[in-house]
DNA sequence: GGCCCGGGTGAGAGCGCTCTCGCGCCCGTC
DNA sequence: GACGGGCGCGAGAGCGCTCTCACCCGGGCC
């Protein structure tokens, strides 16, 4: 089977059904304004060869790739460390492939990298790009809008350039966090304390200041930074023990360093919830099954948020004119969270 | 910034350079033949001008895209459960990469996307294929040969079709499995269980007979049956405390079944490692690490059977014929593992 | 019955690149 | 000093497609 029966053109396509170049490209591109007849011709003819489109031919006139890129920055760990990533992809797969639209995936390593992906984008290889950037210093939305490539990010960028026409989609992790804190205060809990994510990402900075907005005059002793990660959590749940030994719930940022807070505090004999309740964010499944006892967590819905990055993205191509008089753009969608009870609080 | 600059092409270049277009386009591809001096003031009106190739054109006239499709099985859920996945595509892509090939990233979800894949792979717009499949059933390989499109499956491909030229790389989960095994026997005990995997992926098969290959003659009761989930692993922990009382290790086909036998185990009172000693498989950090106690598993290097997989097809599509000839392939590459201690065994 | 209008079709010009040729020039050789 | 061999370069064709434009033909109108 490695024949390498060179692939049928157009123009076999067209003499075989008895019909010109262009009637077959018709055909093949929705068939408007050709009679019936021909149209079946056509098709017939396309079958029997096997025909399929050059895409490279195609693009070289219309411009068009039917591509769109998706870059991640792989400095951003988490982003490996948990599903969010597979399932943000499935659903920016999901809407891409409903519009027969390929994925490009570009995952960058360092600084070095941003070079390349912007010269790819730039490059006018793709149509669009989903970029998912949430740390504060990125230098790679600038070079993205330099690049002139319609964008749509992932999670709220925080770099302080231009934020003209920023198209992005966010989770509510600030309504989320409130929920949480809102649920500990409603357990009767006074000394609730929050272990934060790494502080340069955009979703640490939102949950932070959703506890806040519920923790008004929070004792400050209640906030220890950590990073998102087990380790971290179980650093700053020392810490806290150590700071405010009364302190009874803790809303950790995310699930795996609320893992680490529970390790933690079993090991201090703390009970759990009993003594302290604890409380996480994410909801990701091997984790917060996984913990003892299970955790209650906020929820977001990852792949909904994959579908909707690549939804706006492709509707910003379908705008012929892609001149950024697209007043009705939102500039950011939030989506909501959902707080999920398990045993933990 | 959205000048639609007319991008820059090759005429534009050798206009500036005062050269033709056949020497910029030796330089930027390479600059063999051509003298120095052309060569820096080809270089310079490239720089100048931000030249940047279009592909379409390219791959128009060479046939060749510079571009590789990773065919992702969706109801590969254990694929989306852990980071397996990312990881393996952070392989993938750090090869691809430095070889200049982009990574077409193909999801399927259910049978109708087979055809989609076939179709696409068929339509020649990428040089090869870097294929997920590992159930036994799977159609996809024999769409794939058809598509006649070089491929390099992840993970031994267990279908039962023609298996000449198959070029698969995998890890080495048969002599995982006896090292894991051997261990808990070297630690005295006798009566060891497996919890299997989901028995229709090869490398559940794989490493139940790595179970075998140890325990020659072992009771029929401490095989159970499960599917690679924790809850999976909860039942069969159940079971086999029901059927066998004196169980005293156990040896899971991955880290989440281990978890949840983990907590069966705690439930039923019985310590680990004294009573009962668990092994896992995967190394799968967030959840080996979590447990209590921490599992001790077998460790594959993911990331580097990414890069294999990319390493394996980009030599095979620079072999200048792509024809079959190739005799000094292996057709299966089988990268090792390694037991990784913790407390749980 | 001639004219015009319009829908359906084909001819042909490119899109931006690569690659084959062949020409010219410089060097080495006798 | 004439000649042959190569190396460096440019001209030009063509990859497979889209899209504009002009053509043809049938029907409605005056």
């Amino acid at each position: 089977m490695t024949d390498t029966a060179p692939r049928p053109t157009l123009e076999a396509v067209a003499a075989r059904a008895g019909v010109s170049r262009a009637t077959v490209s018709r055909v093949v591109n929705g068939g408007d304004g050709v009679r019936d007849t021909l149209v079946e011709r056509v098709r017939k003819a396309v079958d029997e060869l096997g025909y399929v489109p050059n895409q490279a031919a195609r693009s070289l006139v219309t411009r068009r790739h039917d591509a769109v890129a998706v870059v991640v920055a792989e400095p951003e760990t988490r982003v490996f460390a948990d599903p969010f990533f597979a399932l943000q992809l499935r659903g920016i797969s999901k809407e891409l492939t409903a519009h027969d639209n390929q994925l490009v995936l570009l995952l960058t390593e360092g600084r070095d990298d941003h070079a390349r992906v912007g010269r790819y984008l730039a490059g006018g290889h793709v149509d669009g790009a989903l970029v998912f950037s949430l740390h504060v210093d990125d230098p790679l939305p600038e070079l993205i809008r330099r690049a002139g490539v319609p964008t749509v990010f992932g999670g709220r960028p925080g770099w302080s350039g231009d934020r003209r026409g920023v198209v992005y989609v966010d989770s509510d992790n600030r309504g989320g966090a409130r929920d949480a804190v809102r649920h500990l205060a409603g357990l009767g809990r006074t000394r609730i304390a929050h272990i934060t994510g790494a502080l340069d990402q955009t979703s640490a900075v939102d949950r932070l200041d959703g506890y806040r907005d519920v923790m008004v005059d929070a004792d400050p002793a209640l906030i220890v930074e950590a990073d998102f990660t087990p380790a971290g959590g179980e650093r700053a749940m020392r810490e806290l023990l150590d700071r405010c030994p009364d302190v009874d719930a803790v809303f950790a940022a995310n699930d795996l360093t609320a893992s680490g807070a529970l390790r933690v505090l079993r090991e201090a004999g703390r009970r759990v919830p009993d003594d302290v309740a604890v409380i996480g964010f994410d909801d990701m499944r091997p984790v917060a099954e996984q913990t003892d006892p299970p955790l209650t967590t906020v929820r977001q819905d990852i792949e909904e948020m994959g579908r909707l990055m690549a939804r706006l993205l492709l509707r910003d191509l379908d705008r012929a004119t892609p001149g950024e008089g697209a007043a009705g753009t939102p500039s950011g969608v939030v989506l909501p969270t959902t707080l999920v009870r398990r045993a933990s609080a």
